[in-house]
DNA sequence: CGGAGCTTTGAGGAGCTTCAATACATGTGG
DNA sequence: CCACATGTATTGAAGCTCCTCAAAGCTCCG
């Protein structure tokens, strides 16, 4: 219901043959440049741009639901996934925010083990899921790399987990905007914040009110400037932390 | 530094080529039989029979400690091990308990990204992790059956993480009690708990204090009754996790 | 300018933690 | 076999953090 698959109503670009390549390096570019990094095989390479196809979403959209037998497998090009899950009780839980260069859930699995939505403007780069499998399973070294990003997801989710088991608001928050920083790899102390505050609520199991005033909390003491769309930070990393 | 490797200090009983295979076959059943569940190719079974070892751990032991070069590749044959990680602070995160047939953390990473240490009386069977990353390279079975685990741990760590930002002490207990017990696949109410209260407090990020409390309340309802080294369940299913 | 959705702020209450003391279990030496 | 010592488990009372319910402020867009 409302997927993002091969026969999904919204707007799908298929190319001729001719620009494919083109237009692929430029939207999958990220994601190989990961995936690849250290050992490429050019030719495995040019063999996944000719299975890749681009999709482009608005905000608000959704690419998959929990559930949903997994017809396609997405890589994002450019813009912010909010990956969750829905409790017995009503209660979302963000599980995390995808960005470029990274699947959306795992790969292989037969069906997605979460929903999926675009928090701004969205370009995925998708294989079908049969061929897409059948490329890993032929590409021992795709397999290799695969393992290990699944240990890599394994190990962040592990620390979502040690920091909802036993930091505090502040420390949450903290570790957040650090962490997200770290991985925008953000310049200047400008951090953008795409998603609402009750993605960040429900990511890091906080009710929105409560993450709002330790925003104002961060604030006060200056380890932060809350400005629109985004925080700048200020002294967040070893005060804060250590305290 | 006390790590199990083919250089420790304590007790690992080295085999002759006659008894290798059978001892083996009873050591590592379980782990062959879940890892290898379907698919089962004669030849590679053996080929893994060949490759392993036997090491034997009293309780308190410890196998290896995070941040430890991944020597040696350890399936539970019997026993359990509390798998956890140390936070700056000097907590402790109990990350998973491991039982028979179960990976001590990631096999094939370079480094173990938490500590091990035996809960009771334990049986291990090692790998080399050279020779165990070879097999597993040669084997395109085995790497699919690798990702299939790790996307399982992966699953599993997201149902804990959701557990500890969402749930009471009381949910999160009954969870733990009902997983325990179908991990176990105990056929009788009674559920052994072989380790201490403070390692299920660890592992659902509770004080030990409240974990007492917690089970007393359980008691009071009539939900579980507390015996030496484990509980029984009487009615924890639905009456307790509904409300 | 007005409305809808998102965000912030306020007051009161529930649940978990902290510190502290008591009870229980296990194993050791007399 | 008992007395004691050590580590583990339970219970009690006070405090703090976060949550709940409620209202007001802000921002974006028609």
């Amino acid at each position: 219901m409302g997927s993002v698959g091969p026969t999904a109503q919204h707007r799908t670009i298929e190319r001729s043959p001719a620009v494919t390549r083109r237009e692929c390096e430029n939207a999958c570019a990220s994601f190989l440049t990961d995936f690849w990094r250290g050992s490429a095989d050019p030719v495995e390479f040019r063999q996944l741009y000719h299975l890749a196809s681009e999709v482009e979403l608005a905000p608000g959209q959704t690419i998959f639901s929990e559930g949903d037998y997994a017809a396609s497998v997405f890589v994002v090009s450019k813009g912010c996934i909010r990956l969750y899950k829905h409790l017995a009780d009503g209660r979302r839980q963000i599980v995390a925010f995808a960005l470029p260069g990274e699947f959306l859930g795992m790969p292989i699995a037969e069906s997605h083990n979460c929903s999926a939505e675009a928090i701004d403007q969205v370009v995925l780069c998708r294989f079908r899921h049969g061929e897409f499998v059948r490329f890993v399973q032929s590409s021992p070294n795709t397999m290799r790399r695969l393992i290990d990003f699944a240990a890599s997801q394994l190990e962040m989710t592990m620390r979502v987990a040690m920091l909802l088991g036993y930091a505090s608001a502040e420390e949450r928050l903290a570790t957040f905007l650090i962490d997200w920083r770290n991985r925008l790899g953000a310049s200047s102390q400008f951090v953008p914040l795409p998603m609402l505050r009750r993605d960040i609520a429900d990511f890091l199991s906080l009710k929105q009110e409560t993450l709002s005033r330790t925003l104002a909390k961060l604030e006060a003491k200056n380890a932060i400037r809350l400005v629109p769309k985004g925080v700048v930070l200020l002294g967040l990393d070893a005060p804060v932390c250590a305290g």
